[in-house]
DNA sequence: GTTCGTGGCGAACGTTGTTCGTAGCGAACA
DNA sequence: TGTTCGCTACGAACAACGTTCGCCACGAAC
């Protein structure tokens, strides 16, 4: 294969050594530069190719330092998500300090637009994350649930957080408001049949009320509400 | 370009007319094969190109009857969740009828695996998943939930019911049975430095107790459970 | 001064979704 | 009856993806 031979010589020839002093790669370094693309412009454009251009580099070279696409989005995903500082416990702020958590890694989500899809049916295991989990778990138990109710609560509720950062994601993604959104779905619910449709159409304002947010902090406090009233009763 | 003329004359040069009967393309037929696919190897084995071969042509002519891949896809999510029956509304049945539907869809999805990534962050808005919508309100509405919180819990709860199955999917798609998994993560947690993860260690036992359809059914009763206790403190 | 090993990376492979241009059939028309 | 038209079907090609192969050049060791 003498193809080397024939080509034109490209329009840039630098060596490794005549850089401006390009940082050694190492896995730290490729999953801050997909972080930085996935803030501006979201988890598809984060490919294998577009990490190594970013890093003036090709392809191949990542996967010395990565075990491959998923491994990077995992890793992504663990760095979003651990960024969202765990407290000292205080058994008598318990909820407030839950929501806090909570509220924490849907914000974190949020501005990585579709990191939420990692997530989702995919519980990450590595150790930031289980320290989360016992926090979790320990809230739980200090607002009086049961420890199997409690267990299966540190399932749900991350699951209630990432599906919600996936709903405002997917909105992000396609450019629209929530506002627009809603008014388009106001309009569809008020011109569907009225006899087929009797629920959707006579309450069509309060499907549409509330920004994703609101329904975020509705479902959490719901099914806090749903673990205390199952506690109480035991 | 005349590589026609050097090809050697394939091992199957019937014509159209030839084939013993194949039925005509139609988005009906698409579907449907792409959804044998699915079931018998899971959502990544539904390619376009997968798809045509099972129907015994090229990609280009899907085309012809579906927009692409994700219309597909969505195609696929609503005859999944639309084979699930709705039943005449019983406002005294209403919470056994909720929960019928809501298992329905689920155990729709799990023999479907993979679909449910489909539907998380995407709320379908076809005739058949609206009329669903319809039913869940009204079945809400006839068990005393006040509007505004029936309304939204229109939005967690499928978005639950989802997020169960896509957690389940990944299960079967790794082919670990529930058993398996449990095992591995029971010895992981007791593998754990009781120190740092005092509460995963000690309540390790529960952590991993209850199956898929255990943890489902209680998600959704403490969410139940949640939204009647607001009712009663209106 | 020569050899060796290793990190870096260009090029290539196999697949994906999607589009283009054409071939071929049935129906309509001259 | 012969010709044209329109439309379905589809082979081939394109761009982009994840991943692997194999070579190159550098620094260290002998």
């Amino acid at each position: 294969m003498s193809t080397r031979l024939l080509d034109v010589p490209t329009a840039h020839p630098r060596s490794t050594r005549d850089r401006p002093a390009k940082p050694p790669l190492s896995e730290g370094l490729i999953v801050e530069t997909a972080l930085k693309i996935l803030r501006a412009e979201g988890l598809d454009a984060v490919t294998m190719r577009r990490v190594a251009t970013e890093l003036d580099t090709g392809p191949a070279s990542l996967y010395v330092y990565i075990g491959g696409r998923d491994e990077l989005r995992r890793a992504m995903l663990d760095r979003v998500t651990g960024s969202v500082p765990i407290e000292e416990p205080d058994p008598a702020r318990w909820r407030e300090q839950l929501h806090a958590l909570l509220e924490g890694w849907l914000r974190a989500m949020e501005t990585h637009p579709g990191i939420a899809a990692v997530a989702v049916g995919d519980p990450p295991t590595t150790e930031r994350s289980l320290l989360a989990a016992d926090y979790m778990l320990g809230l739980l138990l200090a607002g009086g649930i049961t420890p199997q109710d409690a267990a299966w609560a540190c399932d749900i509720l991350p699951l209630l957080t990432t599906a919600s950062a996936m709903e405002t994601a997917v909105h992000i993604a396609r450019g629209h408001s929530w506002e627009a959104t809603a008014e388009r779905f106001e309009a569809a619910f008020a011109a569907l049949p009225a006899d087929r449709f009797p629920n959707i159409v006579r309450h069509g304002d309060v499907l549409i009320s509330g920004d994703g947010d609101e329904r975020f902090r509705f479902a959490i406090d719901v099914f806090l509400d749903g673990l205390v009233a199952r506690a109480g009763r035991a």
